[in-house]
This record gives C-alpha cells, structure tokens and sequence, in this order.
DNA sequence: CATGAATGAGCATTCATTCAT
DNA sequence: TATGAATGAATGCTCATTCAT
C-alpha cells in the first residue's frame, strides 16, 4: 500500500538476504549441505520458502553465496599478514588462520563437512581449489624468505598442520587447546634465536 | 534336505554383502553419504534393492558395517606400531597411518566427509571419539616416552598433523608429495641424533 | 504486503483438506484404510501426493481427522435424543443411530472395516473405546428409566442389535430392509401397551 | 538322502498346511490380512518362506482355505440345530452359533476384520454372500415355523442380533457377559410358557 | 519337498522448486 | 516484494512372489 522508495526496498532485501544466510549458514554448519531442507532455512530466516527464490537461483547457489562471503573474511586476513614486515608474516599468517576460524566457526564446519564432496561444490571447486592453492603458494614464498630449505615441502607441512588443528578445534571447540597449539607451531615455525634455544633445549 | 548347504548359503550371503559394502564405500566417497540413494548402491553393487536389506538393516547400518571393517585395519596396524621397541613406536604409527591411509583411500574420503555430521553418525559417534581420544593418547605416551616436554600439546600437533596431510592428500592423491611429507615429519618428530643436527642447522 | 489474503488462503486450504478428507473417506471405505495408498487418494482428490502431507501429518493423521469429523456428527445426534423427554429418548437414540448411518455410510464402512485392527487404529482406540462405553451407558440409563429389569444385559443386547443391524445395511444399503427393521425394534424396545399388546400376540 | 514313502510324505504336507494355516490364522486375526506379511506367516510356522507357495497359490488363496476350513464347523453346527425337533431348532442354532465362536475366536476377528472389503475377500466374496443368505433363509424358516409374524424382519433382527453380540464379544471376549446376553435371547426367541411369563411381567 | 537368496513393484514420506496471487 | 499452496520426482524401505539349488 504505502510505496517503498527503492532505497528502501534495497535495504530490506539486503536485510532479508542477510537472515537467509545466517540461517543457512548456522543449519549448514550443524546438519551438512544435504542434511538442511530449504524448509528448515526458510523458518530459521522468518520467512516464506518461496523467498528463498527471489534471492537465491537454489539452494546451491545459497551455498555459493555463504562461500563467496566468508572467503572474503579469509583473503582480507591473509592481506593483512602479507602487508607485515617479512619477518612477522609467518607469524601472522598463522595467528591470523585461528583468529578466522575463532571468529566464523560455523562456516569452517560446514567448509569442512562439505569438502570431500564434488557434487556439493560443483560450481564451486576450481575456485576452492586455486584458493587452497594460492595458500600453499603463499606459504612457500614466506618459508622460502625465511631460508627454510625444501620450502615446498615444509609448506605443504605447515599447511597441513594449520588445517588439521583448525578441524580438531572446529570438532570440539570448548576442550581443544587452541592457545597452547598456536603458541607451539609458532615457537616452531617462526622461532627467534630466544624460541629456538628453549626448543633445542626441549628435545 | 536344505537345497543349498548352509555353507554355500553362507558364502552367496558374504559375496553379496561384499559386494554391497564394496559399492558402497565407493559413492558414500564420491557422493558422500547422504549424496548416495540405496538404489544407486544396489545398482553398482549389481542387485536389487531389496536385497540391500536382507544383509543391513538399512542404509545406516551399512555405513556402520563399513566402518567397523576398515576400523579394524587400523587398529592392527597401530597394534604393529606399539609392538615395536619404544624407539622406534613413534615413527611405525607414522608410516603406518599413512600406509593405512593408502590402502583404503576410498574409507578415508568417506570418514572425512562424514565427520562433521552428527547425524550421519549418529550412533558411530561416541566409538569415533573414543578412537580419536586413544590415538591421542597413545601419541602422547609416545612422546613422554621420548621424553618430550609438554606431551600433551605436542601430541595434539602431532595427531593434527598427521589428519592434516592425510585430508590433503585424499583430496589430491595424485600429486601430493605424500612420500616427501612424510619423510619430513619423522625425521623431525623420530629425529636421530643426524637429523636434529640437520634440523639445527636448518633454522 | 501478503499477496493472497489470509482469509482466502485459509479457504484454498479449507478446500483442498475438504477434498482431501472426502477422497480419503470414500477409498478407505471401499479398499479398507491398509489397501488404500496415498497416491490413490491425491489422485481421487485431483492434488499431487505431497500436499497431503501439508495437511496432514500423514496418512494415519488423515484418518483421525476422518474420525474427529463424523464422530462429532453422531454426538450431536446422541445430544439430540438426550435432550427429548425421558419416554421419548430411547426412541429417538435408535432412529437417530439409523439416520447417522444413512447420512455418512462410507464413514461407518471404513470404521466397521477397521474395528479389529489395533494398529491401525493406534492412537485413536482409547477414545473410540471409551465412545462405545458410554453409549452403552446411556443405553442401560435409557433402559433403567424405563423400568426395564436387568438393564445392563438388556443395554448389551440392544447395543449389538443395533450395531449388527448397522453393519448389515452398510453391506448391502440398497437390499436391506431398514425401514421395517427400525419399526420392529423401536416397538418392541419402546413399545406403549398397544404395541406390547400386538408383541404378546405375535408369539 | 532316505527316500520317504509316499504316504510319509503327504503326512508330512498336511502338517505342514497346518502349521501355515495356524499361524496366518492367529496373526490375519491379530494384526488383520493387510497387516500381516508372508514372512510372518512362514517365521511364526517355523518354515522358510518359500514353501507358503507350494502349499498354496499366494497370499489370498491362503486366506481363502481358512475361511473353508473354519467354514465347515459353522456348517456342521448348523446342520446339527437342523437335525433337532422343530420346537428346538432355534434355540439350537442360537447356542451353536455362539458356541463356534468361543471354539474358533480369531477366525471370527479376522473374518469380522476382513468383511468390509471386498478386494481382499475377491473370490470369496460370493461364497460368503451365500452363506449369510442361507442363515437368514434358515432362520427365517425356523421363526415362521414358530410361527412369528413377519418373519423375513424377524429374521433380519435375530441374525443381526447374533452378529452384533458375537462382534462385541469378539473385541473384549475377557469382559464381555456373553452367557447372560445368550440367555436372555434365547429367552426372547424361543420364549416357552414359563419364559414369556417371566418376560411378561418384566415389562 | 524345502530352502532362502533374489527380485522389483509398490509404499509412505520428503524435498527443491514453481507460481498464482 | 513476498507468500505459501502446489508440484512431482526422488528417497529409504517393505513386500509378495520366484527360482536355483
């Protein structure tokens, strides 16, 4: 009845957009893609399913959409580290990867639940894939500033490792002692003369 | 009087639930295990549907028997380990949860697609975590054994890194550096006197 | 802002469950409530299978709401008959059972076909059972009243004749001679003197 | 291995036969036809599932010769009634009609289960409408020799009088007070002097 | 005669999606 | 824009029946 301007309208349907992948993202996160009907998310979000629709081309692209805004999350935090001093970039990167993943721990469980899934991503996993990618590169070139010899390797450690802790913690958040393990990797991988004399002395 | 000796009965009945769990490892790995309908199982595994449920009690039940079955190739294989003298312990668990890994890479993709989902566990859930907790466990005595400080962080880098390199390399077996990797981490956690030298030297 | 009003999507629903409930009546009457499918009902009822399953929570809901609807159909007619004056009353319960009969037969098909089946009627047998209860109670109250000795036997007995008089018309509607049956009982159990007078001489 | 006679063989059928149509008998009665699957059948009568069919052509026919079987007692006991002096035939066939049902109470649940629907009836179906006729035939018969007025209504009242009870028995046979309803029907029906005297100063 | 593995049509139900309003 | 009634394909599962042995 009463018009809406279109600034209006824009706002609401970024507001509604917005509930829609929060729902998705938080039902996502504790049921699985597969396990999460439209329905369930249409309710969560406050609204009709049909919305859905008009937001979204499915429930694919609602996926999609979750990926493409918190990757961003990621790829800002990556910026900040590599626009550190070389020496510190290691270090940030690798505090900066449990602060992501303390800060939007839902999107990491759902990124985890769904990444042995070709189907699910289809779409998706190129870009996936070149992100993991462009990680493992980054990486590389921070060991290899560092004068870590066989960088690839050690870079393919290391990102092994961050992503492993990130999985336990992300299994079981209140009892995983993610401070602890930061600390230790660091220690290891970013070891001034003072880390490393207590870790030679440790062993 | 019985047309079939019981013992060919039971023979018919193990090459069927073979063939079943076979085909059914095969796309609960590809599709994951809420992406696989029962019927595409019966179709791979070449009988008809109905006959999936004279050997499960459903498709659950199969996931279930699947995992029992490739649990128990583990299990053995950390027995091997921890029959080994203590030096050696540590680095047999390493080589060999990488060769596990590489026996029966489709389990593997399955287990990690899997693990986030509660539901699809439901009733697998609490023995899985009780599994996680005792290669925790036997890492951590592994690394007090060898005197290592602070065991209990370690072993949950160790336990993390092992998980990390193996979700790596299941999503991409064909060009992770797997040997390389693996190479690395024992003589970094395993090190002789030799390869703490080295790795002295290499920081 | 609501693109149909409430109002009118409560009246499509209304429809459409109508429909529903009159399909489901009609094809549990004729085939019984387990050889009835879903999808011959959404066929009969011109919907597609699933929207009977935004109606109902299921196909045994359907049937309770077949219940609750045409029992509330024979209460009334029970009320009616109470409130008649006492000598009147018993008269009017027979006449009335008939007439609810005549006024809903599928209903009384599918509730006789579906008396001998506890599972089927999981959920809805205490309170059916309680409805055969007090109908005898008001039978034997009626029977009391009137000054009939042993009226708990009697109210049995007239209990049974009515329901097997019901059961047989509902058998063959179009050949059972209702008419002349519900004279017969009505004067024989509500009988002034002239009509006793006719029963003394009739044996 | 031993080649049994022939006659062993047949003996061995008969058992057999039986035990399948004991057991179908007990769980139609229980849980209805529809309800009741074949391997019930088979696992209640301890024999493999199979051999249901080569003792009888389906589900149906299996069906079909309990209702011969237990056909054949009513017959019996009705043809006992007609053997009686004129004067008792009635009170006969009342008592024989309720004594056949103690003797085979889950025939007369499955039967009374079973009667609304004529798919699963098919083929019996004409069967049984004949013999309800030839009870009223019977009875009809026996109320003009008593010579009863109207004794086609009579007729009709009296068989759905004895239904009726023998329904209400059969779904609560613990409680139900079906000696004292039988003697004041036959009270009622096939009343001597001393009786009607009674009935006459009951009301 | 008897077994039970095997079949595949059918079941109740759920789901992503469409569309009239 | 937003609603929710409507769709129909697909799901996990059951069942009466067949058939090699």
């Amino acid at each position: 009845m009463s018009p809406r301007t279109a600034e209006q309208n824009e706002q609401i349907r970024a507001i509604t957009r917005q509930r829609l992948i929060g729902a998705a993202l938080a039902l996502f996160a504790e049921h699985g893609y597969q396990g999460t009907s439209v329905r369930m998310i249409a309710e969560a979000a406050g609204v009709a399913q049909g919305l859905l629709y008009s937001h979204f081309e499915g429930k694919q692209a609602l996926l999609h959409a979750i990926f493409e805004e918190s990757v961003g999350d990621v790829r800002e935090s990556f910026a900040i580290a590599d626009a550190a001093p070389p020496g510190e970039r290691l270090e940030r990167l690798i505090r900066g990867s449990f602060a992501v993943l303390e800060r939007n721990l839902p999107f990491w469980r759902l990124s985890y639940g769904v990444r042995m899934q070709p189907a699910v991503l289809a779409g998706l996993g190129p870009a996936l894939h070149e992100w993991t990618a462009s990680i493992r590169r980054t990486l590389q070139g921070y060991l290899r500033d560092a004068g870590v010899p066989n960088p690839e390797i050690e870079a393919a450690v290391l990102f092994a490792l961050i992503d492993g802790i990130s999985q336990h913690y992300v299994l079981d958040p209140q009892r995983y002692p993610l401070n602890a393990v930061t600390e230790l990797i660091v220690s290891r991988f970013c070891g001034t003369r003072r880390v490393s004399a207590s870790r030679r002395g440790r062993r």
